[in-house]
This record gives structure tokens, sequence and C-alpha cells, in this order.
DNA sequence: GTCCGGATCACT
DNA sequence: GTGATCCGGACA
């Protein structure tokens, strides 16, 4: 794909990859989502991980466009970053939620769990599609593990909506979360 | 060295 | 509102 199209700030790509498709590959089998949800997350924006300097567990934050950055939260959840911007820049877009093609085989629905909402929250699309620390880094690659697949048709500014983002304290005032208006798998409204 | 709280989620 | 459960980073 496109390489320009990741080497930009993060609140610039978060609305552009709404559409998009992430695939990921397991066992020979590929499971396809598409973007209906994403956050930003920027090198000036104290709610960045990489805000304050580069550690052991954020630098590939800092990574090339078109890495990606998984981190582990809560103790129990991953979430998967796509990286954008330059090297050595931290800047990145918080995948936060996915409407899947299939149901991995081993995802149980749980008891009122609807199947397009498997993949509604970053915790819970790591967990769908078996994203964790091992991918932490990894660039993404067409046929390896996972990828993007660019949008067939681009979204109109109308069908997205722009508000604020969830689960923080530091920057929440900034609008940087966007979803696709009406979609089922958007985690929050 | 210790301790707090987080880009979460499911259940009450 | 709370529990599950980890660990980076501030020092409360």
């Amino acid at each position: 794909m496109d390489k320009e199209f990741l080497a930009r700030s993060a609140d610039l790509v978060a609305p552009d990859l709404l559409g998009y498709t992430l695939v990921r590959k397991i066992g020979g089998v590929e499971y396809r989502g598409l973007i209906v949800e994403t956050e930003a997350y920027t090198a000036d924006d104290p709610a960045c991980h990489g805000y304050r300097r580069k550690t052991p567990r954020n630098q590939a934050i800092f990574g090339k466009p078109g890495s990606v950055y998984v981190y582990l939260i809560y103790g129990m959840y991953h979430c998967l970053n796509i990286v954008t911007d330059v090297e050595d820049v931290c800047s990145a877009v918080l995948i936060r939620a996915l409407a899947l093609d299939k149901i991995p085989a081993w995802v149980t629905l749980g008891k009122k769990e609807k199947p397009d909402r498997v993949a509604a929250g970053p915790g819970k699309l790591c967990r769908a599609l078996q994203i964790d620390r091992q991918l932490d880094g990894i660039m993404l690659k067409p046929g390896a593990g996972l990828w993007l697949e660019p949008a067939s048709d681009r979204l109109k500014p109308a069908e997205i909506y722009q508000t604020t983002r969830i689960g923080i304290t530091q920057g929440a005032e900034i609008p940087w979360r966007w979803y696709i208006k009406e979609h089922p798998a958007v985690s929050k409204k």
C-alpha cells in the first residue's frame, strides 16, 4: 500500500483508516475486519505512551510508519496501534473496533453477545484475532501475519463521526476519536 | 523499593 | 460500581 499514506501525523491518518480492512492470517486462514473506529495519539499529546520518553515497553510506537505497536493494558487486554509518521516520532492510530467477516473458532460468544460485536473494542479485537505483544514492532506486510487493505470506496465526511477519546484522563478534551456513524460494531456511542 | 492507576471488559 | 490481573513510572 501507499507508504505516504501512513507517513503522516496520526490525527490525519486515523479518520482515513475508517473503511480500511485489517487482515490477520492465522494457520493459513485470513480473517478480515473492517475498521469502524479509531483514535489518534501523537508526540505532543499527553495521553500518548511515547509522550515522556522511549522505554522498552513503548519503543515500537517510535518505529517506522506501517509497523505496529501492541501493549498490554489493565493486566489482561492487548491494544493494537498502527504506527504512523516518520521514524523516531511517536505517533500511532489505536484500532478500537472491527467488523469481522467471520468469527474465529476459538472465540466464544458471551451469553447476550451479538456476533457482530465480538471485535467491538480495542481489547476485544485483539483477543478475537490473537494479537499480543509477540506482534509488537512487526511491519504490516501483505500475506504475512497482519496487514491492511485500502478501502474500496472512500467514506463520505457525513458518514464519519468525530468526538473525544475513550478511557483517558490526560488530553481528554482532544477530539481525536472517529467512528463510522450507525455502525453496529462501534465500541461506544 | 513500593505503590498507584491505566488507550478494558463483563457482570451486578 | 466492582473485580480480574500486569507492570511502567512516579514517588502520591
